[in-house]
DNA sequence: ATTATCTATAGATCTATAGATAATGC
DNA sequence: ATTATCTATAGATCTATAGATAATGC
């Protein structure tokens, strides 16, 4: 009855299957709903290795955000970024990019949001910025996140209707057409 | 040394108190990080009074939201009901209006998130849905609100740069434009 | 022998309750 | 006498650690 554990003795997957219990606890649940329990839970480890291998809850959630920051951004058409970012927040269950969901799920605790900044700026905010020449473009860039973790928030996690059943072509189709002209204004 | 506590013997006035405590304490943390002793603190009551008046922490945020709910929006000019929600965001020390911030500090409660809704629905949405008549007037108006969230989420929780840092009034400037289309454009 | 894994538990919270104390109104 | 307020603590977590057990490699 108490749950099983991990059989073969391979520290590298404990590692492994620990880091990736926690990301998709951390995204779903956030940081401080998600307890080292589950994660040892999901991951068929002993919860007691989560601290020989990582030392605390937080450096795990550092563990994660690091490997997480060294796959890149699927290299689309620039000009598709804002639209395949916007679909995976729309349909948050088909894509692999858990960050965007973390953030939005650990809003109460200041060192997850510092760390998942940290790799949304790199990742998102930078590409999102080439995609215009306005002098202010890593500012249009932050308002174009700003508004797919919004939509995020009120349809995943506020579960808001109409948004929260709401057709992701014809949200894409709104929002990309008032994109278009927050990055083309002249500025 | 044990926080001195509330000498006058007024139950009303301690409901009151620990609502305005709850109030300012939700904003700023979020459900899950507010702790009952903090609020009766804050109040200057006995957290057993807490328990006393409003049964649990649940019922207490279901008061505030409730209250709440009973002040209505300030009745500016329905067209710069965008600009101003989008101020009191940018510069929230100076809105009375705690609503939208903790939603954004709760967004690990499903119970939280689900209360602050049904208000936040009213309150805002409703109202920017009679701003454009296109026939899926109330998906656009969630997405101006969805805007309006991740900006503050980006900008107070994620502190995100440029953003966090950005100035108001070119930050409404960009928005209002991008809102425009998106309200104008014929669906 | 080394070390990955597991058991058991310390210590620090947090919400909530039972019952005592004391200030007010009749 | 009523009841607002306070004290003390139960009971349920949660993170983290100390030390025992057992599987592997030499």
């Amino acid at each position: 009855m108490t749950g099983r554990q991990r059989r073969r003795r391979d520290a590298t997957a404990t590692r492994q299957a620990l880091l990736d219990a926690a990301e998709q606890l951390f995204a779903e649940r956030g940081f401080d709903r998600t307890t080292v329990r589950e994660i040892a839970r999901q991951a068929e480890a002993n919860q007691a290795l989560l601290f020989r291998y990582f030392g605390s809850k937080e450096a795990l959630f550092e563990a994660v955000v690091a490997r997480r920051g060294r796959q890149r951004l699927a290299k689309g058409a620039p000009e598709t970024l804002v639209e395949d970012t916007l679909r995976g927040i729309l349909v948050p269950e088909s894509t692999a990019h858990h960050s965007l969901e973390t953030l939005l799920r650990s809003t109460g605790n200041d060192n997850a949001a510092a760390a998942i900044r940290r790799e949304v700026g790199e990742e998102y905010s930078h590409a999102l910025a080439a995609l215009t020449e306005a002098d202010n473009a890593d500012l249009r860039a932050d308002l174009v996140l700003a508004w797919i973790l919004g939509i995020g928030l009120l349809r995943h996690i506020a579960q808001k209707d109409p948004l929260a059943d709401a057709d992701p072509d014809e949200v894409v189709d709104l929002v990309l057409g008032a994109v278009r002209t927050l990055l083309e204004r002249s500025g």
